[in-house]
DNA sequence: TAATATTAGTCACTATTGATACTAACTGGT
DNA sequence: ACCAGTTAGTATCAATAGTGACTAATATTA
């Protein structure tokens, strides 16, 4: 099958087609995950994603941070100056390149971390709680498949 | 496990995280889904989405619209109006509420869509082309059940 | 049948996002 | 050492999305 392809007279059902469907998920998931960190700790989405980055990788660039968590480098900049000035991160030269700024949580920083973990890790187990460890590991599999694929197809335009 | 246990210590790594997971996905796939509908016919994706689902349901009101495609009232409000101004839909009366307009494609809106549709459909093959028949059913069906669940935590808050 | 509440859709305002371009710092080839 | 090319991060401006108030129409209820 190819990409151009004129399959005249074909139907496409909103609900039936995968895209929409992973999309109005992930948009729900997205959402019930922000009442955590937006609601009780007023971070935005790509500030908490540079904490969990931060959590997960150390001290790294914010280049780095935009690679782990898929977002734009002036969104992070944005959020990282947003962590800088409540205190939860600091920035110190990196020590043989001065165009990097190498980012470290402050341990006000992990408090907060340690708080909103176990929160989201509740929301994670309860979605997952209906199913048994083999579907969980399926679906770990097919989406890690998609994304794969996914990048292929935005490769090839 | 209830949703304000404290697991203290406990650990979040963002690429094994399930809603990161998802939504790191759905962005993908999103962005490869425009680049048809954007770039080659100009159309937003709300735009797109309200296309899609006329053409689902035939002549509706926006509100349902909305609820098809899980899109804001405001959203679809904007959309509907530039779709209209490009004469891609037509607005009427509602016979016994008028409030209600009714949205319907016009011929030129249904001709976008049937050139829309075979490339997206494409996109969609593509990605699951390494699939069995097998594994696309459970795929649509974790992700059903995953909804499922997303909605019953919406309403837990 | 008034009075009140609800609903559809839009307006106006604000906040967020995204694209482009810029500055400063580094790299590599000659 | 010098110049072109690249990279990190930020500024700026335009487009987009989200919120609450608002208008008009309908529904509800006393």
């Amino acid at each position: 099958m190819t990409l151009e392809h004129d399959n005249q007279g074909a139907v496409l059902t909103l609900n039936d087609f995968l895209p929409y469907r992973l999309v109005a998920l992930a948009d729900l998931v997205s959402k019930v995950a922000a009442r955590i960190y937006a609601e009780r700790f007023e971070l935005t989405r790509p500030e908490w994603r540079i904490i969990a980055s931060l959590s997960d990788l150390g001290p790294v660039s914010a280049t780095e941070i935009c690679a782990h968590s898929t977002q734009d480098k002036m969104t992070v900049s944005r959020a990282v100056a947003s962590l800088e000035a409540r205190g939860l991160l600091r920035r110190y030269d990196a020590p043989h390149d001065r165009r990097n700024k190498i980012l470290e949580l402050t341990p006000q920083g992990q408090a907060i971390y340690r708080k909103i973990v176990p929160l989201i890790l509740a929301r994670e187990a309860f979605l997952l709680e209906s199913f048994t460890p083999e579907e969980r590991t399926t679906l770990a599999r097919l989406l890690e498949a998609l994304t794969a694929r996914a990048r292929e197809l935005e490769q090839l335009g």
